[in-house]
DNA sequence: TGTACATCAGTGAACGCGCGTTCACTGATGTAC
DNA sequence: TGTACATCAGTGAACGCGCGTTCACTGATGTAC
């Protein structure tokens, strides 16, 4: 049956959420469509009114995933919750390394972008590009050069996903690099 | 027919060598047995005269791939082919960026393998900390200390993920993450 | 405002397809005598 | 050394299964008059 255009908006929002938990977790290509329904509430059918296909599905994702984590950081900024040298400086932590649903696309996300088309590609690239200029933004408090943060960016990157390769295969190694990461980081 | 002993263990390798390659551009996920067997010059059927099942294979190729990349590299600093510092500044290059097949299994396994069972990540780890011994080994020129090896590692590993994660989406933002990483390693 | 009809979000059975895996078969290789 | 038999790497048809996708259907919502 039909439902309310509101509704729709907001059923299509629940299933863009609870895609983006489950392919920053278990990858794009280990979430089926079913799956992903069955998460989110619904029979598979309906995906179709929303998405054109899953590979649609997938760059919208990428999309929506910066879109909620920038949002989320931005307005902690405003509200002064906390500054980005200390976002920066719980990136590389166990509590971010072992929620990465509810973390960064950054850490999550990069590995499958690559052999995604190249829309989803733009949309991850245009994340990052969002995520440098609010780095190099905090002038008062970190004052980095736009390379500085590039490449202190790929350090936390690098650092929570090799700290989650190993997580399961040698715990200490996986603090380890974090710690090591997280001292190198002097902001 | 049966063929002799010899013959089947080189086949078993190229088995191996075919899916370190295949896996690291494609990811293990994408990589069908069919798809590997046929590529390594074989029907699919003699894919478990060498292997237990798919995931039997892939604990196997990540032990390989890092067997392979730290003989390379420790056979080329016993030549005097190149240095440790040497290796480490080609390694966030545009050239290592667009072969994957052939580069490091620390830039293309670890989001794979953080998804997979214990024993493939405890390969990743022993990989990884032969990687560092091999980095603070060279006390002569780089003398890191054990915390600056893995936070240069992160660094070059975060760097070449979102390279490739945004070259086809932003070539130009991709070659600037592997410039920015190369000009900050100062080695 | 009320009525008649088109629209479309969500359902669930059904589709073809490729996946991982199994298996009967082949015949050269390895082994026991 | 020669003979007889067991072994097993590789072949290719076949399996059940879950995938992405399609489609006829439902009925509340949106729209035209």
């Amino acid at each position: 049956m039909r439902i309310k255009k509101e509704a729709a908006e907001e059923n299509k929002r629940n299933i863009l959420e609870t895609a983006s938990k489950l392919f920053k977790t278990q990858g794009a290509e280990n979430v089926s469509v079913g799956d992903l329904m069955k998460a989110a509430g619904f029979t598979h059918g309906g995906f179709y009114n929303h998405f054109e296909s899953k590979a649609d599905l997938t760059s919208q994702v990428v999309r929506y995933a910066f879109k909620r984590a920038l949002c989320e950081i931005e307005s902690g900024l405003r509200q002064g919750k906390h500054s980005v040298a200390e976002r920066l400086t719980s990136y590389c932590t166990s509590e971010h390394r072992d929620d990465p649903d509810g973390g960064c696309p950054t850490g999550s996300l990069p590995v499958d972008v690559a052999r995604l088309p190249k829309e989803s590609q733009k949309a991850f690239a245009d994340g990052l590009e969002r995520y440098l200029v609010l780095i190099q933004g905090d002038t008062t408090r970190l004052d980095l050069s736009r390379k500085d943060a590039i490449a202190t960016l790929s350090m936390l990157v690098g650092g929570i996903i090799l700290s989650r390769a190993v997580r399961n295969g040698d715990p200490s190694l996986s603090d380890e690099i974090l710690r090591s990461v997280h001292d190198n980081l002097d902001l």
